[in-house]
DNA sequence: TTGTAAGCGTTATCAC
DNA sequence: GTGATAACGCTTACAA
């Protein structure tokens, strides 16, 4: 690999003359320009990003940790984050844990070992709570998105998912349904928690009979929740609504109710969670009314979050909560 | 930031004893040893990581380029590639060019400009022969999957697109089908071009009709794909059998013909490519026969020969050709 | 076992 | 306009 030196050599310069060029600085005769230019030009020569790096003790660079980059759920967020790390000139690099927490760990690490301007974490496991804590003490600048750690301050992109979940049930409510359940997600990760708790705080803010609920939980899975609502329907216990923390497992009970010969909307009332629609097939089932998350949006915000640490270390840390919204499909009467 | 001065400072010894502590070699006495890890924690230090690639030329990381990261069709190309970067005992990072040629430029170049030891990129766009072209003239070591650049030898993992184009043609023929339609994908994309030859091969070969096929672009895409079926079949043109460039035009192209009061596979036998499912809902369709692309396998060859190239430049550039499967669904008699 | 010094490929300061 | 020289943070002969 040619270096600075070489072009210097082959231009007959000194170093420095060559680095002006690179970084296009006046101060260089027009000759010289000419042979610096030329000398780059024959020896294919790219200055090192590691050493200019060092130099500048910038990278121009964001790095971002997933939990999972295998999951079209998110691709919203990445996008978001890709257009604006694009939009305020960063380059932009993923890379994900695997829903392994030793991995996280390193790739935390890894981004944190001087090779990116700060880091994006996503996720929201109960056990992320250990690289969480990692990043909050090392001094890189970092956002996190989803995932929290209670009693601390830091860049925070939230979605308000008990506000979500607390909407969701009010509207079933006042549809006038009143045997709801609830399909919980994987209960490992706080967004499960979370709407579960906005569920319940609904339910008993309006008086609603919480012994005709159940609450059975479907891991964001589209088959278990069929299996477990199926199991229930077979008990001859039938709700009047039912709300999915998720829509994989709303897809799942929607199944369920179908072969148990019960209509949706009219019998049963169904809201998801998250607009994560099927990507096939969309055409042959009602569109699922659901919560709406604007990814998008957060993805931007953190990406936004980050540069602005990166950029003025003087601000204090910066909380964004973004709220939900309701998206009429034709699964609510 | 702490750096290995202030560590050394601290523990009243060089550098050079607390690099030898860094990096687990003998050659400290264990009271300097305990010093200087009291030190390290007492600071919560971290080795910088761009110091330690530019001195030693290593940066132990493997850069990928992808055409497009928000597509879950490479998922599991990707997870090929984590676990076998894992097991080598590589960082791994990701980065996407969103289809637009500028960006991707741009990242082929960040990732060899000393970040990363050698890069792998994915994609068969038409468009990507220059980016690719850029590749081939510097000397980092690279791989390219699925793409291609004629008369050029490099590292290169590849699917036998026509031989598997081929294999699913005659496997209609062979069903004793004739009027055999041929939905193409993207023709901006290689794989689009060499799938339509090896349709257009078997058929040649089988002497079979051409006058009663129909080839139409479907880019892909499900509902492009059903729009033009139902054109043609509103023209009273009616194949016996279909095979589609990839699995989500297959899709459309059977709801156009249920539309039509066809059916599947009795009057019309269908055949997609990639293996592709739905994410949703499998269960209320016919399970589609296709050519299986083994992406995992492709995504653990690509590493592993890009890391035989990092760790033993002597080696010629290598070429590995997978043959797709033929998965058989419900969609063939 | 320990420390000095040179080197990795850049950039920036400061004489000339 | 130009070129030494030091610095960025680390590794590694080599000498002590």
């Amino acid at each position: 690999m040619a270096t600075i030196s070489d072009i210097a050599n082959k231009a007959n310069v000194s170093r420095s003359l060559v680095s002006r060029v690179l970084n296009n600085r006046s101060g260089v005769s027009p000759e010289n320009r000419k042979k610096i230019l030329a000398a780059i030009k024959e020896y294919n020569y790219k200055p090192n990003a590691l050493a200019r790096a060092l130099s500048n003790q910038k990278t121009q660079t964001i790095g971002v940790v997933m939990d999972d980059l295998c999951d079209k759920f998110v691709f919203d967020l990445i996008k978001g984050m890709q257009d604006t790390s694009e939009k305020l000139g960063y380059n932009i690099i993923f890379c994900s844990g695997r829903a392994n927490n030793e991995v996280k760990f390193r790739y935390v690490d890894y981004f944190m070992q001087g090779r990116t301007d700060g880091m994006i974490a996503f996720g929201s496991r109960l056990s992320d709570g250990d690289v969480f804590k990692e990043m909050i003490e090392q001094p890189n600048p970092f956002v996190l998105i989803e995932g929290y750690i209670p009693d601390h301050e830091f860049n925070n992109i939230q979605l308000d998912n008990v506000g979500g979940a607390y909407k969701a049930t009010k509207h079933l409510l006042e549809l006038g349904r009143k045997k709801i359940w609830h399909v919980t997600g994987d209960l490992h990760f706080n967004v499960s928690l979370d709407r579960r708790e906005g569920f319940l705080t609904a339910m008993r803010d309006a008086h609603a009979d919480i012994n005709e609920t159940n609450i059975v939980c479907a891991d964001f899975e589209e088959e278990l929740a069929y299996k477990r609502i199926s199991a229930l329907l077979r008990d001859n216990k039938v709700p009047d609504a039912c709300f999915a923390g998720a829509d994989k497992p709303a897809y799942g009970v929607i199944r369920a109710l179908y072969e148990n010969g019960l209509r949706v909307p009219e019998d049963v009332a169904i809201i998801g969670f998250d607009d994560d629609r099927p990507d096939t097939f969309d055409m042959l089932f009602p569109r699922l009314t659901t919560m709406r998350q604007p990814l998008y949006e957060m993805g931007k915000a953190g990406v936004e979050t980050l540069v602005r640490s990166i950029e003025n270390p003087d601000w204090g840390p910066t909380r964004v909560v973004f709220e939900p919204e309701l998206i009429i499909g034709q699964t609510c009467p």
